[in-house]
DNA sequence: TTGGTTGCCGAAACCGGTTTCGGAATTGAT
DNA sequence: ATCAATTCCGAAACCGGTTTCGGCAACCAA
């Protein structure tokens, strides 16, 4: 095992005010000072004003490790970064991290991170972590609509806040942002400006959140009249690559679609190369509307109309709901649900061709190779 | 402060052997197993390995925060997100931190990250972590050649390993790559492919990386009997934009580079939009050789040739360097530097045009509006 | 044999808190 | 005025380890 310590790498931790100190300067002993600050009941109104005021002039603040040997709590919020996730989201770890960092420590607490390379090492940390004494409670990410994440955390009586929803939206504690909302608005604001043939290209099926925008996009459609069309419609599309080749089989087809919302910016930035090697200009010719707010969204032509979340706030929400969690509230007042922010940038405007012109347009452009899936480059050697 | 703790949020810490257990189990106190397992030398080998044995069967594993009370320690590596810094390296975040937990956790070690919004932040967030026992020692990414984190931590007695150098090595640990010698290479790269008129445009001045880069560019200009022109070196060019106006400058200049060195592939990639307004090919009439290896670099068109750097072994190796040192390896033993690996993709080819028929061919294109600044798309709103 | 080392381990204090338990003082009811 | 019930705090055990100290055996040399 570890050698015995030497003498150069000494840690010297800095004084800090200890309880005792506290309590003689008080002339008390420890376990009322304890309890005073704990909020024990059996202690005076009088004598915890006086405990605090001296705890505060002291900058006396209790030493984590030292309750969690007692506690089995260490005031800090636990998060796993998964590796073998496609990287949607890998731009935004570090807004997320500040996020849930700021919130941890408004309330004195810090973060843990560990990273897994399976969904199985993901379980095994969970419970390692918790075991160790290193995490009260885990913020967990993408919601799978069958997550094994959450029943090991249920098994074991550990306490977690979600990214995200599930079937089981009562009995747990989550924040999400409202996505089916954005895609039925999108289909709305896409008909709204003239188009009839709307498409939707879908995140991963077993994300709970492909779940509710597909949701979302039936619900657009009903609201404006339109009939859903399944040759319109696409799943698992989380690249570039992805987006293009749903988008481009379905302007392949008779009925092509004039208007197109995507579940993810990452998806939705494939359309823009697919359109220009068709002659097509975005926000004329076709009209896109997506959702997530990637940078690079900003930076094609014409920008991404899309929803943008608050990546950074989500953070600090969830570990402000954890904490509020640990510490008693029960799990069906800690909900929150909130909207994304729509950017309307240029990417959707009224269609220049109906689905018929549109398809009489493609045809003369001969079969040609018009629909390759154009990898164009490649990834690194 | 803290209400009491409600029955419903009861924190189930699955059972764990403890250091009494494996005691009693071998009929020796828990001083003596204390010690068998950290080694200190009056206990005989012969016990040492029983307890060691007992101790692996039970699954004993010493509670982290039990131990902390008494040593101060949590086996835990530190690290603070700084958030106002430019996100050069933000795309990177998760791998960094993928790599720091994983060396951490093949010790049994965490990783405890907090974010801050300053400079002068980062220097509270530091100590105060250390006195309150959530860190044992940190990881500083980003070293200045001035920086302040340094001095807090030396002047603390606290535990630390650089992500990158300073200006006395000899004292601290450290992990880097040597982006003097990319930088160095790429100047002879592009001088074996004709070029002879170089530019070089840097980073903030105020890292210390940009210094060794800056350095490692003149070598290669020395090397290949080139002079050092002063119009052909930039600093402090982080983004897109940066790149695209250090290089207009420098293109409209009388005698022109045909070649570029740039310390950021960010900045690197300001250089595409700007030629193709002037009407140059990249890797033809201009070539490029860049640093950091980002992604964007691989999709656009030549893909960049640039330096790649394996930043999940970064902070495998930082992690696994702290905890050496941590443990009470000396400072001096404790330094690698690495090589980037060398991404030939296309960016940089044989001039068509020397200098002077750059220089001559953009005089064509008249001053108008040739080299615009050229801000086309906005953030955010 | 004796006295002084050494080697090795147990006893107990300690780290900085929390929590149980019990008792003194105050209050309320009769 | 008396007794029971509260109110409020101190004493002490406890959490899971580490570390100091001291002493018993065994060993060694004299």
């Amino acid at each position: 095992m570890a050698a015995v310590q030497s003498k150069n790498s000494q840690l010297h931790r800095t004084k800090r005010a200890t309880i005792s100190d506290v309590s003689e300067a008080l002339g008390l002993t420890k376990s009322t000072v304890s309890r005073a600050l704990n909020g024990y009941p059996d202690i005076a109104a009088n004598t915890r004003n006086k405990v605090q005021r001296m705890a505060n002039k002291m900058g006396y603040r209790p030493l984590a490790t030292a309750q969690a040997i007692r506690t089995g709590r260490v005031r800090a919020i636990g998060f796993i970064i998964e590796m073998a996730e496609h990287d949607a989201h890998r731009p935004f770890m570090a807004e997320f991290l500040a996020g849930m960092s700021r919130s941890a420590s408004a309330e004195g607490w810090t973060l843990t991170v560990a990273a897994s390379s399976s969904p199985d090492e993901t379980l095994d940390i969970i419970s390692k972590l918790r075991t160790e004494s290193k995490a009260d409670g885990f913020i967990i990410p993408r919601t799978l609509i069958n997550d094994d994440r959450i029943t090991t955390l249920q098994r074991n009586y550990i306490p977690f806040v979600m990214f995200g929803r599930t079937d089981t939206d009562e009995e747990t504690v989550w924040y999400d942002i409202a996505g089916e909302d954005a895609m039925c608005s999108a289909v709305e604001h896409l008909h709204g400006l003239g188009h009839r043939r709307i498409a939707f290209i879908n995140g991963g099926s077993k994300y709970k959140y492909s779940q509710l925008r597909r949701g979302g996009y039936l619900e657009g459609l009903a609201r404006v009249g339109l009939q859903a069309d399944p040759t319109l419609m696409a799943e698992e599309c989380l690249t570039e690559e992805d987006g293009r080749a749903a988008a481009s089989a379905m302007l392949s087809q008779d009925a092509p679609p004039t208007g197109f919302v995507f579940a993810l910016d990452k998806a939705a930035l494939g359309l823009y190369p697919l359109a220009a090697e068709l002659g097509l200009t975005i926000g004329k010719h076709l009209s896109v509307i997506s959702y997530d707010g990637v940078p690079e969204g900003a930076s094609v032509t014409p920008p991404l109309s899309t929803h943008s979340v608050d990546i950074t706030r989500a953070g600090e929400r969830l570990g402000a709901l954890l904490i509020r969690h640990i510490r008693g509230d029960e799990a069906e007042d800690l909900h929150e649900l909130e909207q994304a922010t729509f950017l309307d940038r240029g990417s959707a405007g009224a269609p220049v061709f109906t689905s018929a012109q549109l398809s009489a347009h493609l045809r003369d452009l001969g079969p040609q190779g018009a629909f390759s899936n154009g990898r164009k480059y490649h990834e690194n050697p």
